[in-house]
DNA sequence: AGCACGCCGACT
DNA sequence: GTCGGCGTGCTC
């Protein structure tokens, strides 16, 4: 009996495709998921392809079963995986696992939502500097734009009636936010406002769920898409716009493979289609800025708050030579806020800030002189190490700055400073909020109701309190110490200083007049700092810009971060060392081969890691032949390779 | 990724 | 003598 020939990729590392037969009654489609025997297991893949003849050479096996009537994938998507998994380097079956429903859920970081405030009573008119974007916008179809504007500039009611515009010429809309799951305002808001239909896309969806709005957006039946990252995957029909939300977040760059850029795929995708992409944000990416700059994505500013409510003050604390991690100006204003029955937030960042070598007295920091990034310390080697290029030099007793013999490298974390605040202020009631605690279901939301409900007077937190800041009794927000993240030995720890900054700035005093923003930091001269306290915005991305290119960094150049890890550190070595012979065989001057070192982290649950970054201003010669090597080697058993093109972080 | 086959050490 | 280590290779 004769069946249908049929070609199957998998969701496993393994790049190629397999033939099948197909020889049950229902059609098997490209776009289908199918069942087969696969080795000595049952495995779901997916129809790419329906050859008119079987390659020679096998003995074909049956396909078990046709998993859908109809394709979850058209041809376009399926070219755009292909770009996806040629881009990242995984297999067509991992990219296509991300894209579609029922296939690898991605793990997400909880974040607060972003909540800004937007009528939800229908649109509203726009203020000229609005209404002059909106213009500009629908001016040219197919167009890149950016929407630049401090927060509370009104950038989601444009984003709203430009989806508006768009779903009037009867395309279809893609709105990407950085985390979904805590922003059931906004989508509230957006669902309301428009007659057509909507689908929202989030982590927390059963498989069965995501299926059902994945065949209502194939369908058309709902034309706005609302979701995080994965949402830019969308199988909408004639699309015609795709919204970025916060472009800055880093959690448009997925963690894991592939490793792909929500901004990255959507502007993939806008070309592709004609569709016309806007971004938004009060503190762009870098990479966006220079895009700006090169004019390839058109700036637009909001220079205006619409609801009034003034910035609010913002004080540089220097915490040189004080005693304590919480200043005196600080407590008082903290005292003061609690008597005139407002709360504050105390935002610490915490990341990694134990492993660098740090002076107490005047905050100085030991950097590499090939890099200019801060070294790591290595407790068991005894050696200070920039995972750059390997520099390594031996730690010293006191600061080569100022000589003092205040020099350490621990710092302190959100329980210290909770101890320190419950013993300063023993009448007063904190809450704490870190990413421990969030990981506890429910919890989080908890914590943060009846930090709303003014319940406590003092919220205290890591990274996610930075976006959440909309409470209406909030007056005053103490940044602990802003250069925390300057530590890192990271070439973006600027930017994400700078943001931070700004972002939590922006949000204090939204709702009265008497917002207050303390920043402490032992370098209030530096550019991060001093120009996001000032607003000195345009300024911190010129100057960004100019030590990006002077010191070769991205987006004057391109980076790819291999990484490899296992239990056996000699293993892992060697076959960092190996790969890195085989990358320099193809070199021929194409990049630059820093490493391989160990990973800043380097070891990761009983793992260890070393990686390799290359660097080059040839992003497709680099790639080919980093491909190329990746592809033909075969790594030992307990030895895993990952590569990151374009990684945002090193660590 | 799984899951087999395959060839060398300490054990019922 | 076998159970089991993980190195190597394949999956239509």
């Amino acid at each position: 009996m004769e069946g249908r020939v049929v070609e199957v990729v998998f969701n496993t590392p393994v790049n190629n495709s397999f033939t099948y037969i197909w020889k049950g009654e229902g059609e098997a489609n490209i776009g289908c998921r199918i069942t087969a025997p696969f080795g000595r297991r049952t495995l779901t893949g997916w129809i790419i392809g329906l050859p008119e003849a079987a390659p020679a050479g096998f003995e074909l096996k049956e396909i078990e079963r046709v998993v859908d009537s109809e394709p979850l994938f058209d041809e376009d998507l399926l070219e755009l995986a292909r770009w996806l998994a040629s881009l990242s380097l995984c297999s067509l079956g991992e990219a296509l696992s991300v894209m579609l429903p029922g296939g690898r859920q991605e793990k997400d970081i909880p974040a607060l939502g972003l909540e800004d405030p937007v009528d939800s009573s229908g649109a509203i008119s726009l203020s000229g500097e609005q209404q002059n974007a909106l213009d500009e916008m629908g001016r040219q179809k197919g167009g890149f734009y950016y929407l630049y504007g401090i927060t509370g500039s009104g950038k989601t009611e444009v984003f709203l009636q430009a989806a508006r515009e768009a779903l009037g010429r009867g395309e279809s809309v893609i709105y990407l936010v950085p985390e979904i799951s805590l922003t059931h305002q906004l989508v509230d808001v957006i669902r309301g406002r428009f007659t057509c239909g909507s689908a929202v896309l989030h982590s927390h969806l059963t498989p069965s769920q995501k299926l059902k709005e994945w065949r209502r957006i194939q369908s058309g039946e709902a034309r706005l898409v609302i979701g995080a990252r994965s949402a830019v995957f969308a199988p909408v029909k004639n699309p015609g716009l795709i919204i970025i939300d916060e472009e800055h977040e880093n959690s448009y760059k997925s963690g894991s493979t592939p490793r792909y850029h929500g901004r990255q795929v959507a502007m993939k995708r806008c070309r592709a289609s004609g569709a016309s992409l806007i971004m938004g944000s009060a503190t762009p990416s870098v990479e966006a800025w220079h895009l700006m700059e090169r004019k390839v994505i058109k700036k637009l500013t909001l220079t205006k708050r619409l609801a009034g409510g003034g910035l609010p003050e913002i004080s540089v604390i220097n915490m040189k030579d004080k005693k304590g991690v919480l200043s005196p100006e600080l407590i008082g204003a903290i005292r003061k806020t609690a008597d005139s029955g407002k709360q504050s937030i105390l935002f610490l960042n915490r990341r990694g800030f134990s492993y660098f070598f740090h002076c107490r007295s005047c905050g100085y920091e030991m950097k590499c002189r090939n890099c200019s990034v801060s070294l790591t310390y290595h407790k068991n080697s005894n050696f200070m190490v920039c995972h750059y290029c390997g520099y390594k030099i031996r730690p010293v007793n006191s600061c080569p700055e100022c000589s003092s013999l205040d020099v350490g490298y621990s710092g302190f974390g959100t329980e210290q400073i909770e101890e320190e605040v419950e013993r300063l202020f023993p009448d007063l009631k904190v809450s704490r909020l870190d990413t421990d605690i969030a990981s506890k279901k429910g919890v989080l939301q908890e914590t943060l109701r009846a930090f709303r409900n003014g319940e406590s007077h003092i919220l205290l937190g890591t990274q996610m309190v930075a976006k959440g800041l909309n409470f209406p009794d909030v007056s005053l927000v103490g940044i602990v110490l802003a250069d925390t993240g300057l530590n890192l030995p990271d070439f973006r720890a600027s930017e994400r200083t700078f943001s931070l900054i700004t972002q939590v700035a922006g949000r204090a005093g939204r709702f009265s007049d008497d917002g207050k923003v303390f920043i402490q930091t032992f370098k209030p001269g530096t550019d991060a700092v001093r120009l996001a306290a000032e607003g000195n915005i345009d300024e911190f991305y010129e100057k960004e810009l100019t030590l990006r290119r002077m010191l070769d960094f991205p987006p004057f150049c391109r980076l790819f971060r291999i990484v490899f890890r296992g239990k056996k550190i000699g293993s892992v070595k060697e076959a960092a060392f190996s790969f890195s012979r085989e990358l320099a065989k193809v070199n021929n001057r194409t990049f630059e081969l820093l490493g391989p070192s160990e990973c800043p982290l380097s070891v990761i649950s009983g793992n260890h890691r070393f990686q390799i970054l290359l660097r080059s201003s040839d992003f497709t010669g680099t790639h080919a032949r980093l491909e190329s090597v990746f592809r033909s080697s075969r790594f030992s058993s307990g030895i895993y390779c990952e590569i990151d093109v374009d990684p945002l972080s090193l660590l």
